[in-house]
DNA sequence: ATATACTGTTCTCAATCTGTTCTCATCCAG
DNA sequence: CTGGATGAGAACAGATTGAGAACAGTATAT
């Protein structure tokens, strides 16, 4: 079972090596820790040997190796590395901050659900036919706001909303070749606003 | 039988080893269900010890361990309902059939990684500028497939790609008003293949 | 090769964190 | 009212963490 600060170290040696290819030295640890002291982190690479999830040969200048067991020793499963931006002309293995993003925590919160959309009156903005978005719940909205709404309690569909001044509502679909349609206030109940979406290839 | 709290409890812990890899402190805990006595919360890992639902090695950090027994009634804290397609007229609150996605489960996988797109080309792909997407590690993609390519080890950007009878690759922009641009086989190395988009609104 | 700087290793000391055990107070159902 | 569930917080022991000294082997420059 390992503390907090030899996972972090296992990870950062990991991280390195992936992206060097070549093991780091105790400093180099130290500096990405934030720790001063080699003693300390020596501490933390033996506490990995013990564990079996690195080998150090002793005495010798990036004396470890990473023990390939199969059973995954990626630390956070569940989070994808965030390469940076794409556009900036640098290749993309040369990622060294290891900023992450956990979609679970990205998107799930109480209150909110999927809906998978069907149809293209969204393409605009682009949501297409497929995708899925995540909605919360909610009763009301602003303007310009997409939202799930349902027509006469019968018909779902997701639209930008606006609130005219004389009380009704109009939903404008994002699609240049479908136009929008004006309900009065109660024919129309909001039933979430959206706060994703997502799509897979 | 379980009290709420104590369930609560057995929750949490549940999802934050799905979510992390690793078991929670009591504090930790505490933060998740609000409350700020760890003694309070050591008293509901001692109930679930007793109720042989989790192990606990006594003394250390982070010494939970869940038993895994078959009659989980647990709640997925990270899957979202999946309320079904959008069109068919039907309120969302009428969501009878609890599917559920899991987003992790749905997109993460060892290899991947998650850049920003920043730029308009691939807007005819519903690809817009801040959006997120999930790329697969690959050296080699087939036609018609959005890959990120590095040009001249400089430049990295997202396109479709056409592997050209004459050895030489196009990179096609998903936007009328770009065009695609060839290279010589030797000037491209795929990075990455995509296998998923998402925004937050 | 030799001197010098660097790196890994082992230890100790001090501060902080964490788990554990208790007691006290509040709230609510029966 | 009584008992159970809940929360706060004090007090303590052991675990975890960081700093730094001291030493030996390794790498590097001259």
């Amino acid at each position: 079972m390992l503390t907090d600060r030899q996972r972090q170290t296992l990870n950062f040696i990991h991280s390195f090596i992936d992206d060097k290819g070549y093991p780091p030295k105790l400093k180099e640890i130290g500096d990405h820790l934030g720790i001063r002291s080699r003693g300390t982190v020596h501490r933390y690479v033996r506490a990995l040997e013990n564990e079996n999830l690195i080998q150090v040969t002793t005495g010798r200048s990036r004396g470890i190796a990473v023990v390939d067991n199969g059973n995954a020793t990626r630390i956070d499963e569940n989070s994808l590395p965030l390469a940076g931006t794409i556009a900036a002309g640098m290749p993309i293995e040369a990622i060294e901050d290891q900023e992450t993003i956990n979609l679970n925590e990205f998107f799930v919160r109480p209150g909110r659900f999927v809906l998978r959309v069907q149809g293209d009156s969204m393409i605009d903005d682009g949501i297409f036919d497929g995708d899925m978005v995540i909605m919360e719940s909610c009763q009301t909205a602003r303007d310009n706001e997409i939202v799930v709404a349902l027509i006469d309690r019968e018909e779902a569909t997701l639209k930008r909303i606006k609130n005219n001044q004389d009380g009704s509502i109009s939903l404008i679909p994002s699609n240049q070749s479908m136009q929008a349609f004006r309900y009065s206030a109660d024919r129309v109940s909001i039933q979430g606003r959206i706060v994703g979406q997502f799509r897979a290839y």
